[in-house]
DNA sequence: TCAAGATTATCATATAATAATAAATTCGCA
DNA sequence: TGCGAATTTATTATTATATGATAATCTTGA
């Protein structure tokens, strides 16, 4: 291992329950001369990705504080769908939470997520937190539309998995339109989720609401899914347009020959 | 350039105005050949630091959104510190948004903020972006109380300083334990900003509060002040304790010998 | 289908990372 | 204030790895 893995499996060292390490005990979880690290560690502080906590302890640095504010600002995703979420918990009159959420490293991410003013819970799907991809609605219409070859990969990963009936439920998900479930990943919390879908721009997402299982009658739910789902498209066509529109900031090599044979 | 130094310049390409780049442009942008920025680009997608937007364009990736959770999770500063700004935000009893900010990189940044249910505007201090060191309440009061080695060394970089003045109202500053300012950043905004000062634990930051000026009467005012120095000094007095309790989850090397001499 | 652009593969070379050790600095503690 | 342990940086020969010029391959739109 080298280079810029080195970098990397020192930051990923980092995690909810393991927030501080000291150089030594990175050196030994990593099998390498403390020396390396040293130095490694030294360029990540530099560049913020870490600082130095308390004593000899290490932790997150603010670099990513910034690069996640960059990106809230320009993913086009996170751009576009934040105003719809917005839309969304005002619209649906029970204590919610609206979010958006997208394929990310063979899991389900959520990037976008808005709460109505007076919702008591927070479902486990939260901004940044990768969550199982075949639990919820929100991950089950994301695997639906996941393209084939992507998706075969993943069933050969997962093992323990009715193949078959994951892909009855998924073939109805995307006839439907959407995706509903209860108790699925938080007890008591249902699910409604639609899709957003751009093929030409690589986006697989999909647009859910939270809310007690237990607050919706059938009459509130279907309003529900008619108004996730026309959220949803509505933020699809939203996205295709920016998309046609052009990159409009895209920093493109021009004049000058340049070595971009 | 080389090394870690060459991902990092890639990243550090991105930014709100420039959002997406081909490699070629890239390669422009930096001088160096593009075989090497493919390859650069090629760790960083795989790593999810960027990934593949339009075409040949790529956007910075929802790692960083993965990162920004788990400092959001794990950061004294940012745990300890979000009941906080709640509390104030609750308490202010006027449309407001208080925020928690701190050193870094030669600037301020914001690292928390929490606005109050009514508020209509919200100031340019925003989680994340960093923001000049010697104007702002947020600002002054954390160069107020950088170590002197530090502060010295900014104002050298800083032209076009006053610096005697400056030093002057930061003496101030530190005399009263608040700073008050208005429109320095924001027109027609005030923020009223007390120090969170850890000098062992290597934490310089404050608690701030923005309002509109004209809403405030000086009866409020004086409140608000109370209200901001007595939710920094609870919050120091917070970080404080945790840090004493010992870093809980700090990794340390034990047992084998290892390699860490 | 073709052609232009984008991306990956190849490979000799130079460079920069590695790791063992030593030196220096910091920090707790008395 | 100074001692001693732990942390961190500097040094250096060695080796592995990044580099960059070029060619080959893959995409994609017309």
């Amino acid at each position: 291992m080298a280079g810029f893995s080195r970098f990397l499996s020192v930051l990923r060292l980092f995690n909810e329950a393991e927030s501080a390490w000291t150089v030594p005990a990175m050196a030994d979880a990593m099998g390498v001369p403390a020396s390396t690290v040293y130095r490694t560690v030294r360029d990540l502080v530099a560049a913020g990705f870490l600082e130095q906590a308390t004593e000899a302890a290490y932790r997150l640095g603010p670099a990513f504080i910034e690069f996640d504010r960059s990106l809230r600002l320009t993913d086009p995703l996170v751009v576009a769908g934040r105003p719809v979420l917005h839309d969304v918990v005002m619209q649906a009159h029970v204590p919610c939470v609206a979010m958006l959420a997208r394929f990310y490293n063979g899991a389900v991410m959520c990037v976008a997520d808005e709460a109505a003013a007076d919702t008591p819970f927070r479902p486990s799907y939260e901004r940044g937190r990768p969550m199982p991809l075949t639990r919820g609605s929100t991950s089950k219409v994301i695997l639906a539309h996941l393209p084939t070859r992507q998706f075969n990969k993943l069933v050969e990963n997962h093992e323990g998995l009715d193949a078959a009936a994951l892909r009855a439920e998924l073939a109805d998900i995307r006839k439907r339109g959407f995706c509903s479930t209860a108790s699925e990943i938080d007890q008591g919390l249902a699910g409604i989720s639609a899709p957003v879908i751009l093929k030409d721009a690589g986006i697989v997402a999909s647009l859910s609401l939270v809310a007690h299982d237990a607050a919706l009658d059938e009459g509130q739910r279907r309003r529900l899914i008619l108004l996730v789902v026309s959220a949803a498209s509505l933020l699809a066509e939203d996205l295709r347009r920016r998309h046609q529109a052009g990159g409009s900031n895209i920093r493109k090599a021009m004049g000058e020959p340049g070595n971009g044979k």
